[in-house]
DNA sequence: TATTAATATCGTAATATTGCAATATTAGAA
DNA sequence: TTCTAATATTGCAATATTACGATATTAATA
């Protein structure tokens, strides 16, 4: 096989898996670190930044929109895109909660 | 090719790659909201709770545990598994940093 | 010691991901 | 209109992931 069985799981956590996989490569950490650290998101030069071929780039650009962690607008000749605040929002809610429930168990293991 | 250039990524980047990946499949997600769920962290029973067989689950922990997001322990005849403090920590403030980045950008996009 | 229960490992098939060269597309500039 | 720059798509090879049956391991129990 090697196809996953999202059917049964719950939305959520078919939500979180899509949204965490597409940051689960280091370039595509490297595109949302770039993207945060420029003021406007205009940025037709992600490609220069990163140390991968063109369509490479191009390729892991779809997949981080494909998942919604970013959206993307034509902006005349050059690609305009930026983070989407909701899909990071549900991340951090969930890495959040995960965290402090953690720290709120009274039982220590491990 | 088909393997990731980890070595031209900041180790920072290949780290929160390697953690966002581990948790980047459904039935991940499911197993750190189980361990969440439940008391203690001896959990002789997370094969019972995913819709999946034992070599499978057995696999999915694997991963988690070679990523970092929970430890393992063996207990007697049962496997003490739990989630990793620092790990999840670092996830939660990588997107805790990006969220709050994005809400604080003065210029507005897309 | 034999049995049982819990978990891991092996082997393998199906599919997905990663990366890039070549090529296409598209919009502005000359 | 032709050229150029920016980005996307196609095609393909290498590798990784996912899933599970069969089997191994390991420790408690009868």
């Amino acid at each position: 096989m090697g196809a996953s069985k999202t059917d049964h799981f719950t939305e959520e956590q078919n939500t979180l898996a899509i949204l965490a996989k597409a940051v689960g490569h280091p370039a595509r950490v490297a595109i949302i670190q770039y993207l945060l650290s420029v003021e406007t998101c205009i940025c037709g030069d992600i490609v220069n930044v990163l140390p991968l071929a063109q369509p490479t780039v191009s390729q892991h650009l779809k997949e981080l929109k494909n998942a919604g962690i970013i959206k993307g607008n034509i902006e005349g000749n050059a690609i305009c895109y930026c983070l989407n605040e909701e899909a990071v929002e549900l991340l951090h809610q969930f890495f959040a909660n995960v965290s402090s429930k953690i720290s709120s168990k009274t039982k220590s293991c491990c």
